[in-house]
DNA sequence: CCAATGATTAGGCAATTACCTAATTATATC
DNA sequence: GATATAATTAGGTAATTGCCTAATCATTGG
């Protein structure tokens, strides 16, 4: 939990998070969306990767980085229970996803 | 949001946070509960309070700090919509916390 | 006003972070 | 084996963070 909300204070690292929301990449494919030496981003990635949120799979010369879906989400949600009042805005946040079960898809 | 982030990624400011959010404390309230000295859990709450988690208010001789409910949760809510693949952990959240509605009260 | 209490500001130091370049490791291709 | 490409590791530096003590500001009460 603690590596994961270091790894979140960095904008770059959310920014590649970000990236790997909708597809698995190459080290070199997130380096190139950044102005940012590639060893920096090796570095993020391996802090990234240290705080669960990313796994990479080497394939080839390619060392591909993908997002761990639940770690993320389910951190969060814990913290915010935990640490949140009543979690109010995350109940409201409940009611609406809940009008979306059968609409779209569970996975 | 960067500051949020950046303030979440103190163990101390989390568990300032998690002490906050039952009860409205003091300054030195706080700080008794650290073996810190209190200039430094100063810096921590304005750091809370630069990024929107807390307001405090001067009463007499002292300050009072409390938690912006809705920040927190809605700050983390909405990365979580833009980060994660699917939200898939957030919906099951959604439907435990849907389930019990009706059961414990909305505030 | 003067002393006591609560809290913040100021100033300084050690440790960490974030970045860079150069070197190394691993794979693909010839 | 030699060369090119992908990625990481190593080493070094500037900037930031986190903590401390001392000093200051604000309020309470004699």
């Amino acid at each position: 939990m603690q590596r994961v909300f270091e790894a979140l204070a960095s904008p770059v690292r959310r920014k590649i998070l970000a990236y790997l929301a909708h597809a698995e990449l190459s080290a070199g494919d997130i380096a190139s969306r950044f102005e940012m030496s590639k060893p920096s981003i090796s570095q993020h990635l391996s802090i990234l990767e240290n705080a669960g949120l990313v796994v990479s799979e080497k394939r080839g010369q390619f060392v591909f980085y993908r997002q761990v879906e639940d770690n993320l989400a389910n951190t969060l949600a814990g913290f915010v229970q935990e640490v949140c009042p009543v979690g109010r805005p995350l109940r409201r946040e409940s009611a609406t996803l809940a009008g979306d079960r059968g609409k779209g898809g569970e996975g």
